[in-house]
DNA sequence: TATGAATGAGTGTTCATTCAT
DNA sequence: CATGAATGAACACTCATTCAT
């Protein structure tokens, strides 16, 4: 209490527990507890909780983007890429006990307008680093946007069945449909 | 008040209510209020809320396997069985104001056994649904299963996206890649 | 269900609720739950849980006045006679879980008129149980009464703190305490 | 409402009310609404309505052994101690409408750890401070302890009685006694 | 910047009792 | 004589938020 940072630990409490519980299941109090901070702290540092929640989704999509960037960059065939993506899917459900992904776990709970703008966004994004795995590939051709959808689609499939069933074949079952997808569309 | 079938009235707005708002965001009270019951009555019925989320979805599942069921036995090729199932996914999305799949959007919030349980035997039924269909073009033949699953998980993220981005493109999307997946397997 | 001695049915299983858990910590479901019968059925055999109050302890009031006759006729000398109803005594409370005296405790949570009726004449009636067992030591001399009644605080007092302990040596105290006093009045 | 001191001010209006109905038969409601508090502040300030009980068992039993001390250390004579004891008992169960003890009746309605242990820690100071009066008459000697309880016992028995019958008598019963099992010690 | 106390409105659940059949 | 469904009021407890210091 009275430690510098409470922002900072406010913040990775709360993420830890909305990602857990998920955000109508966490409380103020069991976050504040959890950043060892008083209540009104809170309240200094964040408007609401679900301001708060804003936060939290961006922030985890910041983290995120810089893993994706990584592996646009990384010396890998597209292919590979896509293979690299989805092994670390497996790694993060087995890590975070299969609770999906939490901008569709949060937006099964929360209607506000600023908690959907980061969805969209993040799942815009999402897209964006398929179709450029794609274009690596095939290039600008006509049909990579379409094709990156697919496989995002397929992707977001896996991470939500996934969670629905505790159980992991999802992410192997998608991985070979995405490949599939990838080698028809070169087919054409 | 007082009424009979209260039981039938609090199954019914609690359906909607958990559906349109997500089970956490639903209150006993305003289940009660739109069911015209007393609190008392609730429980003379139903063990607990959370016996009564198991008792809805429960309910719903039994009604969607009508409308696949009735699928099945249409007088359609495979595909175009699939198709149709699409179809009523755009239909349905439109409807429930994309409020997606209830029992993904349940297992966000609800640890439970019993409604773990319903989720889980409600995600076979689907994936049996589509390895039906599969079945019903290639036979039993080796990897109907798998594709199926395939199908199952890209079906799955069109409705977990299109919830998501409030958008009815995912539906679309996943058609082409079912039947890109369906076509494909065809061609091994 | 649909047995016929409801009302025995009901009073046993309320008469064993009450006992182990207090009056007002037993809820007319559990007691006919555990009588098997319908809440109506209840009702039709006792105007209100007050009542069944009332009728258990008329019951168990009955019983423990033949246990106590037995002894007052049994061919034992009087002292022998208060050491055989303090042997009875500890005998109760451990079979009992150390519940201490029914009408005491239900005393600490019952303010009805006809509750504290069944306690007096209940108390009065342990109180010339005493006094029988005095004169025929002493005659009815003066001040039988008035060692009746120290006999009976004592018991009472015993009753009362092996409860709150949790053990059993009060009873042992308040034997002895009991037979001094009683060899006291002899040397007056 | 919003004045300070909500703590004791919920202490003091539970303390009233428990001792004059009992634990189980005073709801928080009644208590804040006396207290002129809200439900939430008292949750600031209580864990639980068990805790609270807690809390009232420790701070009565902290008066009432400043009221024994007082005793202990008065210029008296260990009879006189007892005598001024048992008049205090008198007046207290004329002022608390005969509602006896706080924690024999606590003791009927919770089965909690933490109240039990206050019941026996304050049984355990009310045996010391008979003991105490006993050894200044005595002396250490052999059987002060066993006397002691006795007098605890009929101490005891006189408190639960005079609440079953709303009478005073076993309170003048219960002094005989003890001074009875006093003289009869130093006969001995 | 940080805090503990305070709050109104809500949570899910149980109470003893009644009523229509 | 028996019953399941219905009820208003109460239960203990938690919510996200505010305020005085």
């Amino acid at each position: 209490m009275g430690k510098p940072n409470a922002r900072e630990r406010i913040l990775e409490a709360a993420g830890k527990l909305f990602h857990q519980q998920g955000y109508s299941n966490v409380g103020i109090n069991e976050i504040i507890k959890q950043a060892e901070t008083a209540k009104a702290s809170f309240y200094q540092h964040f408007e609401s909780k679900e301001a708060l929640c804003e936060v939290w989704l961006k922030t985890i999509h910041d983290l995120s983007e810089d893993r994706r960037r990584s592996i646009i960059n990384a010396p890998l065939t597209p292919a590979e890429k896509l293979g690299k993506y989805i092994d670390a899917l497996s790694c993060y459900l087995m890590e975070s006990d299969f609770r999906g992904c939490p901008y569709s776990n949060t937006c099964a709970m929360v209607e506000s307008e600023g908690v959907m703008e980061q969805i969209k966004s993040h799942k815009a994004a999402l897209r964006n680093f398929f179709k450029a795995i794609v274009e690596q590939e095939f290039g600008e051709a006509e049909g990579t946007g379409a094709l990156a959808d697919q496989i995002f689609l397929t992707y977001s499939g896996a991470v939500t069945e996934a969670q629905n069933l505790r159980e992991l074949w999802p992410v192997e079952s998608a991985r070979s449909a995405i490949l599939t997808l990838f080698s028809a569309f070169g087919d054409r």
